[in-house]
DNA sequence: GCCATGCGCTTAATCGTTTAACCTGGCAGA
DNA sequence: TCTGCCAGGTTAAACGATTAAGCGCATGGC
């Protein structure tokens, strides 16, 4: 491979003046900087990544993958990586994958990402309140941005507006009727967990309605969870009309546990999700769902963290990213009112 | 940060010996290796990944992503990168995803990315025949593997065996008593079509059937192109009973097709899908089809290529994976016999 | 008693860049 | 004519590791 070097001697100048050409810093004539380019093009050179982050930054983007569970597998999060791939790409960095295994730590591993210098920030996902990962980092001075609620002032984070979803999914419940609304919320040591929840008590305080801490049932996250939750909410002495769940797979499992109950989701009961998963769509019938843009904070977050490094403090957490409400078939206007 | 220098100061001895010790090379009395070792720990040292690069190799693998399309958030795609992330993990090497803008090509990327040393090999996506990326990653030299079937010497490959994945699917068909079996293909100029198609054609063939042309159909990769493909093989003057789809997408296109004709898959026409995408067991009726082992692929992939990279000529590609049959609901035996 | 050997370490070259500091003409202003 | 300055270069010192070569000293073979 050719070398800085090799450019230098063949344009007949020393290799500072490849570097300003290259770099666009520096005073170069023209005549000088056509001869370099000239000379880069016919040896095909491509400066030495290594040797040049041993000056300047990586320009690389760090994830570390939670170890074991779906991962990638996971559309939501495959998406949001898609996401930060493409915004990494626009500002000229690239996204560095490691996978955490089921010995190391993930703060661990993303500590060492960024001591070792191979990133120069990372990307968390799923914070939870009082995250033990950003304050590791945070104190390490490594800089990170959090997808999600913010959760640490040295984090940096953007995420949906939860709280406007569920606000919003809610008063579409109120609106055809419904009172006995539950929420299947999120394990409150995730910090999403809050703000959704917060948004669903606002629509049903703006709508003068007491909330019964019965219809708000603690879930997982998966779709086991979703079953347990809705049974739970069945076994009420007066159950719900209408199901928030803060997650597509919750959802899921509610719909599932309905079915079970011989309860059908769009006629005995409405349902909203979180989410918006491939699968939402194709469900039976198919699952109306707070849309979460996932491509879109990835892109963003990629670019936060992007100024975040280069400390062009322009590095402003963006406002939060809406989540519209995908009007499908699991929503009805309440029994006695239609 | 801690360089290696204070390493040595602190433990008292040169960085070459920190070095050896850390590298577990050269030649190092016990009672250094531990004065070493503690300052290693008190300093929280870590080597810097890019001065190390400068000598040595990256120990990254690089994936470039195809520009627009669905890209990650294509779930089988998304599965083969996480088990490359834990491949590559498990040999300690990372995954750099580059997002191939719309203006740069793909193998430009790709070339860039081993050019300027940031990646020691890299893992192509669905390889095409004749594909021209890899012949001009093999020119310039660049390590690389296939995820798919072999397309060029110089490139090893691996991928499943849809040879023997069309094989068995339709001698189930076969069993079940169809013998008008079509067949919708991919798009011939993927490396992938002709095994299956190969397999399809081997099983009529061992069942001294003539195959009936009209009866393979090649389309393209989606459900759109799914629909088409069925609505084409409806219209024959002698239809089939039963349908071999080379993707899963396909096949829910083609169960599509079949609903608006007023037929459903698993009653009037049995139906295989292959991959096993999420949404596969989830549809209505849950499909039939051949489960593409995603994961395992992608770890083997992330190990053989690694193994390329380090000349430890292990890198004889290892078998094709199997893909197992998963019977569903769309495979019912012909109606004349059943 | 002498040389070859091997151990445990150090010295210094090297990897390929960036960049501060310096140099050199030429030209404007006094 | 001299001074000062600027544009357009060059030189050389980093950056932080790896690693070949060398060095002093004990040991063992002859």
């Amino acid at each position: 491979m050719a070398t800085i070097k090799d450019v230098a001697r063949r344009a007949q100048v020393s290799t500072a003046t490849v570097s300003y050409v290259l770099n666009g810093t520096g005073a170069v004539t023209e005549a000088t900087r056509q001869r370099v380019l000239a000379a880069v093009k016919a040896l095909n050179y491509h400066p030495h990544h290594a040797a040049r982050s041993l000056r300047t930054r990586a320009r690389t983007l760090g994830l570390v993958l939670p170890a074991g569970s779906p991962g990638l597998a996971d559309p939501a999060l495959a998406e949001l990586v898609a996401g930060l791939a493409d915004g990494a790409a626009a500002l000229d960095y690239c996204l560095l994958l490691a996978s955490a295994g089921l010995e190391t730590l993930e703060a661990e591993l993303a500590l060492e990402l960024v001591a070792t210098n191979r990133v120069d920030g990372l990307v968390l996902l799923d914070p939870r309140v009082d995250d033990a990962r950003v304050a590791r980092l945070a104190a390490a001075g490594a800089p990170c941005v959090c997808a999600g609620p913010p959760v640490a002032p040295e984090c940096p984070a953007l995420g949906y507006d939860f709280e406007g979803g569920a606000l919003e999914a809610t008063r579409h419940l109120l609106a055809l009727g419904h009172r006995r609304i539950a929420l299947i919320a999120l394990p409150s040591d995730l910090a999403a967990s809050e703000p959704f929840t917060e948004g669903y008590l606002q629509a049903l305080n703006c709508a003068g309605l007491a909330p019964d801490p019965a219809l708000v049932v603690e879930a997982g996250t998966t779709e086991d969870d979703g079953i347990t939750a809705m049974q739970e909410l069945l076994a009420l002495p007066e159950p719900p009309t209408a199901v928030l769940a803060a997650g597509d797979a919750l959802a899921f499992g509610a719909m599932h546990a309905m079915r079970d109950a011989g309860l059908a989701a769009g006629r005995d009961l409405s349902l909203i999700g979180m989410g918006d998963l491939p699968l939402a769509a194709h469900t039976d019938p198919p699952l109306t769902t707070l849309r979460a843009p996932r491509r879109t904070l990835g892109r963003a977050l990629a670019r936060l963290l992007a100024l975040l490094v280069e400390r062009r403090d322009g590095a402003a957490p963006d406002a939060l990213l809406r989540l519209p409400l995908i009007i499908r078939h699991t929503t009805a206007p309440h029994p006695r009112q239609g």
